[in-house]
DNA sequence: GTAGGACGTTACTGACCGGTAACACCTGGA
DNA sequence: TCCAGGTGTTACCGGTCAGTAACGTCCTAC
């Protein structure tokens, strides 16, 4: 009855590899499991297990699952924001290198790991308006335009705005696209953004 | 305990608007619901309350919800289908008028009726990969793109196989953004669109 | 007018799921 | 040594939802 290691290991005294604590697991495979199966197909319980914990410890550190959701979508934000902050610090005078990084960028994400699409614009269809993570997805999704309009404007096109728009909605119409009627039309999103930048006009 | 007229009336004898079958009520409704709450978030009774029947007779008409999903998606591509066959049969020797009727119908749906995106896309975001609704959703997908491969052959464009990708991906980005962040750049899609075709090489 | 088919009504089942209570356990620190 | 906080375990509640059974009612066609 009295089961020794019941209570999965933190401290790696015994050989068995460490593990974060359960809110880190958690997020973890929400996010895994949010993305491959949808929000609402994955239940509390089965994130609980898959993260070798329970549903008390899970309630324990979020108030309920749509508190859950909201950390999953601030969680996917926060990493796309870091995203652009590491393409700056890398780059901070060279707007050109800095863009180019971008669309390498997007090429890998496009390649790798995008079977189901944007996660986030994913996470939008299945959330009502008026859901907490829906301001956050949204406030995101601008955000993530204006990033463009100024790395259009750094390298010194001559619309950036315009340009963010195309650019950006091709990317996303890409996404969306590669979950319903594969990545025929995805896999040349890479080659058309190259073309569309090289040949818009500067200053 | 005997009430008259319990059941809707169809024919139109007493100045009562005559209903259309229940199947078609009900598909119109789920239509409705699916589309604006999505797939997961409706109840069947819900539908069959807001189609002025009742679960059984929903059942009488569909072996399961998910076959009711099902003939959701095929209408949904049906009626898109019949845009095309409406262009091509409006404009049959004309291709640069059925382009620009296309464009045109692109800047009505647009501006008009797409709160919530592409339902279709929707659908598929909602619905587990192997759900046989999928297939009908991304077979409809490819067929629209190969129907803008051939406007744009029709319409002597140089390389019509991009272009019809670039078209694609900016409506269908256009609308996945219209719903996770506003209409900001799926506003000035129709525009892009316009500059985009004016522009490309011909032969 | 009668038989059959389509529809309405009510009630029910069984499963799932979000969320909670109560209690035992282990660990680290004072 | 003992306390406190974080965790595990079990069991449970209440609600929702897909799907079904049984029966009554109405309309239509013959």
């Amino acid at each position: 009855m009295n089961e020794t290691l019941s209570q999965p290991r933190r401290t790696s005294d015994a050989g068995a590899p460490a593990l974060p604590p359960p809110r880190e697991r958690i997020l973890a495979v929400a996010r895994d499991l949010f993305y491959r199966h949808g929000i609402h197909s994955v239940g509390v319980e089965l994130i609980a297990e898959a993260a070798q914990t329970n549903k008390m410890t899970l309630y324990r550190h979020f108030k309920s699952k749509d508190d859950l959701v909201v950390a999953y979508a601030r969680e996917l934000a926060g990493e796309g924001d870091a995203v652009w902050q590491r393409l700056v610090e890398a780059f901070p005078n060279a707007p050109q290198k800095r863009l180019d990084a971008w669309v390498d960028h997007v090429e890998q994400i496009l390649t790798d790991s995008c079977e189901r699409g944007c996660a986030l614009a994913n996470a939008a269809v299945e959330l009502q308006p008026g859901h907490p993570a829906r301001t956050v997805i949204e406030d995101y999704k601008r955000r993530k335009r204006d990033h463009l309009v100024k790395l259009f404007d750094d390298a010194r096109y001559r619309n950036p705005d315009l340009l963010a728009d195309e650019v950006f909605l091709l990317f996303e119409g890409a996404r969306i696209s590669i979950q319903c009627g594969g990545r025929g039309p995805a896999s040349r999103v890479v080659r058309m953004l190259r073309d569309l930048l090289s040949s818009a006009e500067r200053l």
